[in-house]
DNA sequence: TCTGCACCTTCCCATCGTGGGAAGGTCAAG
DNA sequence: CTTGACCTTCCCACGATGGGAAGGTGCAGA
């Protein structure tokens, strides 16, 4: 199976499949006569397990470590879980983050007019001025 | 006023005071003798502002809208909230996505043991175990 | 006056994950 | 034998930020 088609297939484009070759998340591919790539399922399995851990944030480097897990028979679930529990700590940060801008942003929108009126708290807010 | 003081007076770190001259989104700076950039309290208002409208979450091209905004008169206001309200909704966005990842991994954590076995329910749902 | 130190200058490179596109090779169908 | 769809490698881009090299400036103290 050759790029494209394990890209169809996995849902990772072909672009990142041969990145993650480069970086060694995966194995370098096999290659036919023609120096094409070639997958097979074994290939497809594992894209698949980057696809969704992508689609839960992890990062590249969470991916490695989760990977080398999936592939440790001897491995503890203590291990997962703890990588888990930590990511889930990242994406609590980063919502807090994003729910402070929120709530800061939608106070000043609320106070806000919305007229063919200049004055405007959004603007008077980010100029400093204290009110 | 030098660089380094305009950094420490506004929050913005002197490579971003550069990087923010180098793409327009403040004046050139005026420059001593010694080629030096120079900074006056309009230069500190209008850093301020940027580094405000950066801790709302707001892009470096929302910004440039902002402060042409800023220094319109006739700006009515409906056009910044409209600014505003566009930026709730990509936070939002962010948000949501956020928390659905956050949710689908608790609940896979929650499911996993923890212990020294191998079994995991993390693992198993990220190589595409149907469980 | 000389020296050292803290600051400034420009320039290039790195991050992270992803995509765009050029220049060229391969293969199957018409 | 051409056309078109695929593949290859290679370089560049994003957005926002930082690191660091190589060299100039300015001031304080011996």
């Amino acid at each position: 199976m050759q790029i494209g088609q394990a890209a169809e297939a996995t849902g990772v484009s072909a672009k990142m499949i041969r990145h993650y070759e480069a970086i060694g998340l995966v194995p370098p591919a096999g290659r036919r006569d023609s120096n094409y790539r070639d997958y097979g399922p074994d290939d497809l399995h594992r894209l698949g397990f980057i696809r969704r851990a992508r689609n839960l944030g992890f990062s590249i480097e969470e991916i490695r470590d989760l990977l080398r897990l999936w592939g440790d028979r001897s491995r503890s679930s203590r291990d997962v879980k703890a990588l888990a529990l930590n990511h889930i700590a990242e994406l609590d940060g980063k919502i807090r983050l994003l729910r402070e801008m929120r709530a800061t942003l939608s106070a000043l929108a609320e106070a806000c007019d919305g007229d063919h009126r200049p004055h405007c708290p959004i603007i008077a807010s980010l100029a400093g001025e204290s009110a």
